[in-house]
DNA sequence: ACACTATTGACAGCGACTGACACTTCACAA
DNA sequence: TTGTGAAGTGTCAGTCGCTGTCAATAGTGT
């Protein structure tokens, strides 16, 4: 659930086995998913790939959706980092753009710490595809919407309550990233690259998209 | 999930029969869920009260969460008939702005033949505070928004893949309206004039909130 | 009145999840 | 080094959402 908290030096050696097994329960469970399916894995067999109770799953795991959304984690929380990096002075929706452009440029390295990317590109697919997943990520992504909006008001010095900018201004670029990702997880190229493009892309044509006439 | 066709002219006993033990398994559903929270009305609980087997609520609903979104069905059904219906000189924004208003014109009326109204509005509060169910609202909004987007592409003779503008329009109209649906939920003014003021006068600041500073 | 078939109830079973409790294993201090 | 407390785990039993099956019942059209 969007750990803020970097987890800590890890001492003692049962810091280091709980996070083995809870490595081990996670890609066992891309794994698996990935290979039969989101809905045809059952938490049995995650369990038995990794030789551990079911129970333990769901010590590390508040429930079975939570384990695909582990990377996705990550990306928000990267995300929402480079936002606070950004300089005072921009404007909205450049910081916005520029927090984008940051975070994907050092993404791969974090996120490969705990899951290889290529695992996670096909994890999303398996998100966007698996509507489950999907409403999970969608209501996941509500929660990270309303944090970036409270951070863009706070930047701007404004109350999130009483100005309808912060909110409708993320809305509409939240919008935007749901559309690319979407397609992004439909297309071809599922290169970390191919997504930054494509956003950037559809990011420009904002504008002329809400242009009272298009002809 | 969305019914396009009128429940046709419902002939027979039959039919009849049908018709009344689906609504009274939506009402006593609905109710309970009001009155206890969703998740902690069980369907037994809910078929006891209507005096028919569990098995005969899967009959009518594929699962729990469908029986919540009955009256969410009119609404978006409601709202893309009325989209449909507006003239094709209009353009993108200007028909979904259109659209809207035309919808919350007539839609008391066609709500309340299937839902008493203030019943719907403590259901869609209870949905915007149920994580398990915002999440099912969330997912079925976007596949409305497909169908909006295609629409839109459709009056303007442009081919939705080709042409990133219908989705984004889209996206960023349907950000908004998420906002506001939030927020009427969270507020205490729950008539159906308060939602539509609201995104009325948040569709107003899209313009302002996209502008590249807002000082 | 008579077959025909749509609808239902009863029952069994699966899978996600939870609470309780006992057992093993590490941590830390005497 | 050893004893003690706590953290982590396994086992078991139970709830709840949901599905398949099959026999019983109740409208339907002739």
């Amino acid at each position: 659930m969007m750990t803020d908290e970097r987890p800590a030096p890890a001492t003692g050696l049962r810091e280091r086995k709980k996070q083995r097994t809870r490595d081990a329960l996670l890609r066992a469970a891309l794994l698996l998913f990935i290979a039969q399916g989101y809905e045809q894995t059952t938490v049995d067999e995650i369990t038995d790939s990794v030789d551990v109770s079911q129970r333990t799953f769901f010590r590390y795991f508040a429930n079975k959706e939570e384990v695909a959304f582990a990377a996705q984690d990550i990306i928000d929380s990267h995300f929402l980092a480079a936002l606070r990096a950004r300089p005072a002075g921009e404007g909205p929706l450049t910081a916005l753009r520029g927090a984008l452009r940051d975070s994907w440029s050092s993404l791969e390295e974090a996120l490969s710490e705990v899951v290889p990317v290529d695992l996670y590109v096909r994890t999303y697919r398996l998100i966007e595809s698996t509507p489950a997943l999907l409403a999970a990520h969608l209501r996941r992504s509500a929660e990270v919407e309303e944090r970036i909006a409270r951070l863009i008001a706070e930047r701007e010095g404004l109350d999130v309550d009483a100005d309808p900018r912060p909110r409708v201004a993320v809305a509409a670029f939240s919008g935007v990233m749901r559309v690319t990702g979407r397609l992004w997880g439909q297309g071809d190229d599922s290169g970390i690259a191919a997504i930054r493009d494509l956003t950037e892309a559809y990011l420009d044509h904002i504008g002329p998209a809400l242009a009272p006439d298009w002809r």
